[in-house]
DNA sequence: GATAAATATCGTAATATTGCAATATAGAAA
DNA sequence: TTTCTATATTGCAATATTACGATATTTATC
């Protein structure tokens, strides 16, 4: 097949894998590292610092957009990317929960 | 192409996004659940859990042991996975400083 | 050793991701 | 309205991921 089983996995797995996912490209990571070091998020920045095609990082960018991790506004002629505080609210609770889970039971069984 | 650019990103930033990467499915993020809720952590249990057959449920833990996220020790004729808590504590304290410059920041400029 | 149970690997099909050149679109400025 | 600048979209090739049936491997038990 190669799709993945979306409908068999409850709401909160789905999206939680969703913003992992978004995060699991260096590019990504190093998107959201230079929105929260730089002064500004203007696009054309991010493409000047990254390895990549201006094109690409336009996909890249996308993709965190529709993972709702960052959110875009026109400035201008240029766009100002930011992070999406309340995604990211939702993924550091949701991910922080796991981290407690994991420290209360001390799992590792093995 | 299609391959990622991996040799132009800080090792930061790799590993990082390797971690989230192997988070970025509903059927991994399962798994973690499932072993943190279990009392054990037997492979077979986790087949049974999950809406997918077992050598693709092999293949999921097979990329959360080669990111290091879990890993696996033989049990009488069973396998035992349980989470690596080394690379939990460096995938926290990764993200958790992520976190932190978003907070000081307050960066949403749009 | 033979058999059974648990897990891993192989092979392969379907689909998704990554990357870029070429092109389109949108807004600012002339 | 033409032109310039910034960003997005399209189309496509290369590669990666996901899933599973068939089969191999491993360990326990007889």
């Amino acid at each position: 097949m190669g799709a993945s089983k979306t409908d068999e996995y409850s709401q909160q797995q789905i999206s939680l894998a969703a913003m992992f996912k978004a995060l699991g490209h260096p590019a990504r990571v190093a998107i959201i590292q230079f929105i929260l070091k730089a002064e500004s998020c203007i696009c054309g920045d991010i493409v000047n610092e990254l390895p990549l095609s201006q094109p690409t990082v336009s996909q890249h960018l996308k993709e965190l957009k529709s993972a709702g991790i960052i959110q875009g506004n026109v400035e201008g002629n240029a766009i100002c990317y930011c992070l999406n505080d309340k995604t990211v609210t939702l993924l550091k609770d949701y991910f922080g929960s796991l981290i407690d889970q994991i420290q209360l039971k001390n799992s590792n069984c093995c």
